[in-house]
DNA sequence: ACCTGAACACCGTTCAAGT
DNA sequence: ACCTGAACACCGTTCAAGT
């Protein structure tokens, strides 16, 4: 899936200034530290998306952290509660900048429709961090307007409230948790599924057989024909 | 979500039959073992499923399979390459068994509706043992005759074989990466999202604001909204 | 053929001690 | 106020040794 081409430097768009290189202080054979640019929450959350970019989410641990940045690992608990809320605080970072490079047309389905797919372009190019957006345990901070934003696209395409709430949730369903699953490393290859099902025998399975060239094509084909049966679907309950 | 109640006992349905309970054998303070069960793929299996189910994915460790068991945590190595592919062989006890208790009604449409609810609750059943089937990196096996009879049910639809092999997709993906989310833990209360909304400066987020109270209430009617449209929009697909 | 037990290379987190 | 370093209670997996 070349979607999971990570733009080499896009991680910290948005973030806080890059700390600078760090001129290498070479304080006598330990890591960095005496003078170097300090620990800061945004320093960490930089260094875990740089990570999970790079490397996958797996590989963020506390240890990694410390290493990355010249530190103790445990010093990571001066400024987060805990490992989840680190992740949490990055999960949030991504969702923020979910509009950056995305313009409005002004036709609500066409608005819809292309916002959906820029954020499934964001979301990919940062696979190890958008399970952490999914799996969090309550609103990240930036969502509460990205919320407002899309359900006013709805209202302004004639859905009454109740419509909109519930096409509201449906697209975002199908955005995170669909693109969630592309974006995990086994989905890198359909490869395995189609080779498997290839080699059945087509007696028994007759339609698959039929079927077997044409399936686990092409993930974003495949999320397009879904968000658009979704988008139509909600165009013909607009009100008069 | 009352969905995640766990039916007792129905973790082992469909596999062989239970160990007998083990008359306990009491060697002399040791484990078991000692003319206890042998330890098969199929125990190690049910072991799974049911800590599992009692006490989350994450509880399912070697160790707590050896204690389980009665039996050294390394054990496992002799009936399972890895621990990924004993994870395996539960996530295709799941799909196996994904058809029991269903039956077809005749109407394609209607069809297609029940048995995808009907596969949801028993994904949501065992919701530490859906994750391993959506990130499995192969087809489990039991997958390749689900997916022949789904297929044949968008077929006798009168939809040709590209808009069937897409609508499957769609389907599959909806079912399984939505109920992926709604099995984690973390959905089981939507309470915090509702109430940080609620909190909002209306003046801010005004679509938000009149929404608040709509929003997240009820995981599985958003589902079967969800769902749907997407049988609708195909149902608009198909040939005379 | 199957199981054991020690060992290895990891985790997240706590806490007393340093500066 | 912030960081260190040792320690604790865990992981999955390997491998020589037992039976």
């Amino acid at each position: 899936m070349r979607a999971r081409a990570t733009v080499p430097g896009a991680a910290v768009d948005g973030l806080r200034e890059r700390v600078p290189p760090s001129r290498p202080v070479t304080d006598g054979g330990r890591r960095r530290r005496a003078g170097a640019a300090p620990l800061t929450r945004e320093s960490l959350v930089d260094a875990t998306i740089r990570i999970a970019d790079t490397e996958g989410s797996a590989a963020v641990t506390m240890r990694r952290l410390g290493t990355e940045l010249g530190v103790d690992p445990t010093a990571v608990y001066r400024h987060f509660r805990d490992k989840q809320a680190l992740l949490q605080a990055a999960a949030d970072w991504l969702v923020a900048g979910v509009f950056d490079g995305w313009t409005p047309r002004g036709d609500w389905a066409d608005d819809l429709r292309t916002f959906i797919l820029h954020a499934r372009r964001r979301y990919l190019e940062h696979p190890g961090l958008l399970v952490l957006v999914a799996s969090s345990s309550g609103p990240v901070q930036s969502e509460a307007s990205a919320t407002d934003r899309v359900l006013g696209m709805l209202r302004s395409g004639g859905l009454d409230v109740e419509d909109a709430v519930r096409g509201f949730e449906v697209l975002q369903d199908w955005l995170v948790a669909v693109t969630v699953l592309d974006a995990s490393p086994q989905a890198e290859s359909q490869e395995p599924w189609r080779r498997s099902f290839a080699a059945l025998p087509a007696a028994e399975v007759p339609h698959l057989a039929e079927a077997a060239p044409l399936l686990y094509e092409d993930l974003d084909a495949r999320f397009r024909f879904g968000l658009d049966l979704i988008i139509d679907g909600l165009d013909r309950r607009r009100g008069p």
